[in-house]
DNA sequence: ATGGCAATAAATGTGCACATTATTCGCCGA
DNA sequence: TCGGCGAATAATGTGCACATTTATTGCCAT
């Protein structure tokens, strides 16, 4: 029963958990651009389900933040202001440093073994020139930090960070996706192996600045998007 | 409008916060222990209002890790594993660690006038013997610390966290709640005032070791409740 | 033209009836 | 007596119809 929602006639128990997945994903692509509204009726039909099963997953999206409902005037993608993107950029450089501080703690051999490995597959996609690849495993430096901690707490508070950003990115660097510079995390683990971590600390907070050099201050307007052609059947 | 909702007939537009506010104190305050089951037809009935209310309310709190809800079997108030609480305590202090890193930075005379003004309440608290304002500020220290910042999603990560560990206080330590000692908050602020931020990080660690060392290991069990007389139409 | 205003349309909110799933209880046989 | 099995009961899940609120359109008077 992978894909076989065609009609999705009376009842799948996964079905919730799968429209939650489509929408959070076109979200964080992307695809979904800030300030879209989020028509109940609309979604319901793309999804080919009842208007209530939408109600409930927009209200659990709702309660996570990834959208913003106004009572009586339905729901949108957030349209970040500047001052919550800055917001949401340094609460991941503070957690960061919390980081910091206890793997190095904690640090095994293990650990550092699992970074350099990923520090090899980033500088493998930044010498192929695979962008896609850059963007992913560039964000993916972060998590590794915080997982490496082994903490389902912290990682899930960063995973909540990061698809804040998402949308943040989308409205405000809409054509090249930020990838941070390699050498950065690089020299990040580097003072880490070292034990250095007032080092590893300030290493991640300049390389937080960078990134945030980086966005443009003013807003991108977003065109108006269908929601049907999104999600309709022949997509997911 | 205070608590005029002796029938509550038929649409009050704030009934579901005055709900969702009600549950969340009842279980912060450990009138609704660990493992509780939340039934909706019997909150319904307690609250005066339709299931679908309940309902609402018990999924806007799942999505908040506030209770936990099975899929056909209904929700509950959580209870932690041993394991579970250690995460929520290290969460803490590696988010602690961060902050004090991040108050290095921006700190002055204002915030060390709050965090000194605190201090005085709290050992004066302490001095009267008050055990429960003692119990209130003492977790508002660590409260103030993230507030310092002025950073939303960091504080709301806190009070997420705080929230959970309440619960877990209920579990492990029914008798006396944990009280920091003042003095070590007091330390904390020191090494901040001399911007030494690597001893306030030390002393952070330490408080937090003695707050988790003093939780017992072994959970205690909860008599059921009666929600009916918990959130009867005579209380709140 | 234009600004306000009323009628209409559209979207969200809610209670209810019924379906589905879990749990409990009682029965029967070994 | 005990263990399993099935009916009865209770609790949760869901679609639908309708109420309420908000947005839009069209109209009229100035």
């Amino acid at each position: 029963m992978s894909e076989a929602r065609q009609r999705a006639a009376k009842a799948d128990p996964a079905a919730d958990e799968a429209i939650y997945q489509s929408i959070t994903r076109a979200i964080m692509d992307g695809r979904l651009r800030a300030g879209t509204k989020l028509v109940e009726q609309t979604l319901a039909e793309a999804f080919g389900v009842s208007r209530e099963r939408i109600r409930k997953v927009l209200h659990r999206l709702g309660a996570e933040r990834r959208i913003e409902i106004v009572p009586n005037r339905g729901s949108r993608v957030p349209s970040p202001t500047p001052e919550e993107i800055r917001a949401v950029y340094e609460a991941h450089r503070v957690l960061e440093a919390g980081v910091l501080v206890q793997l190095g703690q904690m640090l095994n051999d293990e650990i550092l073994a699992r970074l350099d490995a990923h520090l090899v597959e980033e500088r493998d996609a930044a010498a192929r020139g695979d962008r896609a690849a850059s963007v992913r495993l560039s964000g993916a430096f972060h998590t590794h930090l915080v997982d490496a901690l082994g903490n389902e707490e912290l990682s899930r508070f960063l995973r909540d960070l990061l698809s804040r950003s998402s949308v943040m990115v989308s409205v405000y660097e809409p054509a090249t996706q930020s990838v941070c510079a390699v050498d950065e995390h690089g020299a990040i683990v580097e003072a880490l192996r070292a034990r250095d971590v007032p080092r590893a600390i300030d290493l991640s907070r300049h390389h937080f600045r960078h990134v945030e050099q980086r966005l443009r201050l003013d807003p991108v307007p977003a065109p108006p998007a269908d929601l049907r052609a999104l999600f309709g059947p022949a997509q997911g």
